[in-house]
DNA sequence: TTTCATATTTGAACCCTTTACAAATTAATT
DNA sequence: AATTAATTTGTAAAGGGTTCAAATATGAAA
C-alpha cells in the first residue's frame, strides 16, 4: 500500500483513500473492470463511496496516463492499467474480455493518410473457447 | 429506388417508406452517422418519423448483415454499409470519421488463444490532417 | 371489396451510463 | 484556530438505447 502511496505521488495525485483502493483494484483485478464493476467492490470497504468518485478517479488516472479506457463495442467504458500496447477479444456468449498478446505491427503505425495516430485499438468479438465447449456439449 | 426495393426483398424485408430511405441514406451517406444523425435528415422527409423506428431498422440490417456497428470509442454507435473490412481513424479534434484501407493481415485471423473471432475491430485516434494544418496556424 | 390477421410504426415510459453541480467533508496553509 | 483549497458525496439531469402497448399500415382470405 506503500507503494501505491508514493505512486500516486509521484505523479502529483493526492493519495486519498478512495484512489488507493480503487488504484489497488484495477492493478490486482485484471479483469478490465467497469466503473459499477468497482464501486461494488470498493463500497464493501467504503460504504459512503460515491459512484461520482470512481468516474472523477478514472477521468483522472486516464489523464495522468496511468490506465487507459477500453472500447469493445459494448454500451458502457472499461478500464485497464496501462501496459504495452496490446488486443482484446470479448466473448459474445459470456462477456468475458480477454487480453490478447500478438506482437502486431499495426501498434507501431503512428502516421495514416496524413492523420496523425494517438492510440489504435484493436479488439475481437465472438465465441471463446470455454463457450465453445461447454456449446457442443449442450446443443451441437 | 427501385434497386433499393428490390434488394430490402430478396433479403426477406418488407421494403417500407421508412426502411427505403433509411437504407437509402447510409448508401449515400459514407459519413458513418448515428441514429441521431439520420432520424435528423429522414424526419425532413418524414415528419412523423420516430426514433424508435430508427433503432428497430438498424438492428434489422445489423442482422441481415446489410449494414454493421461501429464502435470508435465514443459513446454511441455508428452505421455504415457492409464493405470489405477496413479500419477507421476518428480525429478527436473535429470528430471526424474516416476509413482506413489499409491491408491489414490482421483481419484474416479467425481464431485466437482458442477464442474463435467473428468480427474484427481496428480503429486510431488522433488529429486528422485537417486539424493538424489549422492548428499549425492558429497556436503552434 | 370487405374482413381479418399480421407486420410495422409510433410515442411514451423507462433503463443505464455518464456528467454537472452544489453542499458537505476532508486536507492543507497561514 | 481559522481560512482556504481540494476532494468526496448525492442528487439531478443529460444522452443513448430499449420496452411496450396503442395506432397504423400491409397483406391474405373470403
Amino acid at each position: 500500500m506503500k507503494k501505491l502511496y508514493e505512486f500516486l505521488e509521484e505523479r502529483g495525485i493526492s493519495p486519498t483513500i478512495q484512489r488507493l483502493k480503487i488504484l489497488k483494484y484495477i492493478e490486482e483485478n485484471l479483469k478490465h473492470p467497469t466503473v459499477d464493476m468497482i464501486y461494488q467492490e470498493i463500497s464493501k470497504e467504503i460504504p459512503t463511496l460515491s459512484k461520482t468518485t470512481i468516474y472523477n478517479t478514472m477521468n483522472l488516472f486516464v489523464e495522468k496516463g496511468i490506465v487507459s479506457e477500453l472500447c469493445v463495442g459494448e454500451g458502457e467504458v472499461r478500464y485497464e492499467i496501462n501496459l504495452a500496447p496490446h488486443a482484446h477479444f470479448r466473448c459474445t456468449e459470456c462477456g468475458n474480455i480477454f487480453d490478447v498478446e500478438l506482437d502486431l505491427k499495426i501498434f507501431k503505425i503512428k502516421k495514416v493518410d496524413g492523420n496523425q495516430i494517438m492510440h489504435t485499438s484493436v479488439y475481437f468479438t465472438g465465441k471463446c473457447s470455454e463457450c465453445l465447449k461447454k456449446k457442443g456439449m449442450i446443443n451441437e
